[in-house]
DNA sequence: ACCAAAGGTAAGGGTAATTCTCTTGT
DNA sequence: TACAAGAGAATTACCCTTACCTTTGG
């Protein structure tokens, strides 16, 4: 995060009423009237009144150990002459006579002053324990132990610690620590990444190792690796750590591989005899009957060993999924069990899913084919939403229980909080969406062109005044395509759309896909006289822009939206299509992974200048988070950095789901 | 030589996502 | 009969915990 070179800590103030709202990475928006901002924009145009917040709880997971709250508001000038800035809070919860200001950006010796300080260091997270009953020791003393699958904020936590280690030390590269330092060099380091972490320090070190081990991440093997993976497991036997650095990968890779592939094991479907074999076996490892349920302590290995046929993994999921389920009389999982799963789980009121006791909601429910069966229905129905994975559990779980509970005919329908458009056409694509607003700066520059985008056309339908419903995109870029005022809209998934801009007397940004194409985008932005900035995107009944006009309905002439649709219409005919489906998901892939691993992102508010941007509009977008790097095929100085935006809708999309 | 802590490994249970295969509808 | 779409089964890359081993430093 943008943290680091701040100069100050200022006081925020609050301006007459101000609204705070929060984006699904947790960034908190500032709203504020609009009546400071007279003389602020020098060329012409207005600041947006939103400021994009960071809110840093640095324990959150424990709030009964602090007493007060307070908040630390620290402004980022982005460039020089440039109006706006990015905030960032940080809510930094203090013990009872604790008054000192504790500012995370203003680092001197964190780790050692938190340390000190007896914050965020629980006794869990540092020491490294081992054993069960260390684990049930300090739960019973009350510790919090956590386990399981890391959560995003655990992620983002281990990960701002390791960028304050690194900076501290002004170190660049974390697996420079991990990789190359000896123990005694990296002394401190894991204990002071494991802050605010109520994990033992083994997994903190299990996870960090994983994150920055570049032969982990390697993907699919191919047939030629296989068979070296073969050649090398007769010669090394489970030496791991060998048979990996032969291979290029991790030595928890190879394991892992090897134990999905046995000389015997056959693939495809099993023949009764496989099944007869594996419920016997079953049975007999557990000292449990035929009709009895089976769903925990058996003991894969000896049962693959036993079945002979089949990987432990094999004999696993075909027990757990069906057999077990099979033989005990279990009945079919019908919509209305979908609807009572929803709505049980709605009844846990839990939330997080983490809490959600599988082997409770299971019991008695004859379809359940078993807990970890279950959960992964629970999944299937998830990912109808496509976004789930930014939403809030018990936001996603409400949006579920429409969705779930809606007449057929209305589910693969977009589901969309704050919606527009009377006549957008159905998508597959089940969308919950909740409203967030995202800081998007268009600054109106003096412009050459002449408009565009004047004619007639459909009609899209607003909703009135209210919120809108707002999204991230993924970073993206605009490149000049040589045709002036066009430009595209470059993702950092290697997606070129063409734009076009325009700024006389509005600025309209216009792109979209192929005519066909579900990706279709719409960037369209009106701007008028220091007035009102909207940024509307328009993927599939979803709409970005800003909320700095409250009048939004009114200030969006009808005819206007019109032309922008006819635009977007004319636009798709001749548009280009790049690399193939395979090759963009796997560039997005290591996207994503490069997102994880890379710290030292480059900034998104860096200043945007000549690069053909001359004339026509700015595009600005204040955003502290990760930064996509874009493709090798476009040229960097054509490009220009407008700042990130994620979009979770296009994202998954992108990722070829539903 | 001993001990404790830190660092490391192997085994194995598990998750999340993709790919394959079968079924159903047109 | 051919095809498409959807659902469910199978597969697999990766994750996490546990138990135990090794190294290091006092």
């Amino acid at each position: 995060m943008n943290t680091g070179d701040v100069p100050a800590t200022v006081t925020l103030e609050s301006v007459n009423s101000v609204t705070f709202t929060q984006d699904t990475d947790g960034n908190i928006i500032l709203h504020c009237p609009q009546n400071d901002g007279e003389d602020l924009g020098s060329d012409g145009t207005t600041e947006p009144v939103h400021k994009r917040l960071r809110l840093s709880d640095e324990d959150g997971e424990d709030p009964q150990d602090s007493t007060s709250t307070e908040y630390s508001v620290v402004t980022l000038p982005i460039t020089e002459g440039d109006e706006s800035f990015e905030v960032t809070m940080t809510a930094t919860e203090m013990r009872d006579g604790e008054l000192e200001s504790d500012d995370l950006s203003e680092t001197t010796d964190r780790d050692s002053s938190a340390q000190k300080k007896g914050k965020d260091v629980s006794a869990v997270s540092q020491a490294w324990f081992t054993t069960k009953e260390d684990k049930d020791t300090l739960v019973n003393k009350g510790h919090k132990w956590k386990q399981g699958m890391w959560s995003k904020e655990e992620i983002d936590l281990l990960m701002n610690n390791i960028e304050r280690y690194l900076k501290n030390r002004g170190i660049r590269d974390p697996a420079e620590i991990i990789f190359e330092m000896s123990k005694e060099e990296r002394k401190d380091f894991y204990r002071s990444i494991a802050c605010g972490l109520n994990r033992p320090l083994f997994a903190v070190y299990r996870r960090v190792l994983r994150m920055y081990d570049n032969r982990n991440h390697v993907g699919k093997y191919t047939d030629e690796e296989i068979n070296k993976l073969k050649e090398l497991r007769q010669k090394h036997g489970n030496d791991w750590a060998t048979i990996g650095a032969a291979l290029g990968r991790s030595a928890s890779s190879v394991k892992d591989r090897c134990r999905l592939m046995k000389d015997t094991c056959n693939t495809g479907k099993w023949t009764e005899e496989e099944e007869r074999r594996l419920a016997e076996v079953v049975h007999e490892l557990t000292g449990t009957e035929v009709g009895d349920v089976v769903t925990q302590g058996v003991s894969w290995a000896s049962v693959a060993e036993l079945v002979g046929t089949r990987s432990e993994k094999q004999c696993r999921s075909k027990w757990l999924n069906y057999l077990n389920w099979k033989q005990s009389g279990g009945t079919e999982w019908t919509k209305e069990d979908d609807i009572n799963l929803v709505r049980r789980i709605a009844e846990l009121d839990v939330d997080d899913e983490n809490e959600i006791n599988w082997d409770i909601l299971s019991g008695g429910w004859s379809s359940v084919r078993s807990p970890q069966w279950l959960r992964s229905k629970w999944w299937t129905i998830k990912r109808q939403v496509a976004n789930h994975k930014e939403l809030p559990f018990p936001v996603l779980l409400k949006g579920l229980q429409d969705v779930v509970e809606a007449p057929p005919s209305a589910i693969n329908k977009v589901v969309v909080v704050g919606s527009r458009s009377a006549n957008a056409s159905p998508s597959p694509v089940t969308a919950l969406q909740i409203p967030v607003q995202i800081p998007v700066q268009i600054t109106h520059v003096s412009s050459s062109d002449g408009a565009s985008g004047t004619s007639d056309s459909e009609t899209i339908t607003l909703n009135s005044g209210a919120l809108q419903t707002f999204e991230l995109l993924p970073s993206f870029h605009l490149q000049p395509t040589g045709t002036p005022g066009t430009y595209f809209l470059q993702t950092g998934t290697n997606q070129s759309l063409p734009l076009t801009l325009s700024a006389n007397p509005t600025v309209t940004l216009t792109a979209a896909a192929s005519p066909s194409s579900p990706d279709q985008i719409i960037l369209h932005s009106l701007t008028t006289d220091n007035e009102n900035v909207t940024v509307q995107m328009s993927h599939p009944g979803i709409i970005i822009q800003t909320v700095t006009s409250e009048d939004l309905s009114d200030s969006l002439g009808q005819s206007e939206l019109e032309a922008e649709q006819e635009l977007v219409k004319e636009e798709s005919s001749e548009n280009q299509n790049n690399s193939g489906e395979d090759e963009q998901n796997e560039e997005r892939s290591k996207d994503i992974h490069e997102g994880e691993k890379t710290l030292d992102s480059p900034k998104a508010e860096e200043t945007v200048e000549s690069s053909g941007m001359g004339e026509g509009a700015v595009l600005m977008v204040p955003s502290p988070s990760s930064f996509i790097p874009t493709n090798e095929d476009i040229s960097t100085d054509s490009v220009l950095p407008l700042g990130t935006l994620t979009d979770p809708i296009l994202q998954n999309q992108e990722e070829g789901s539903d």
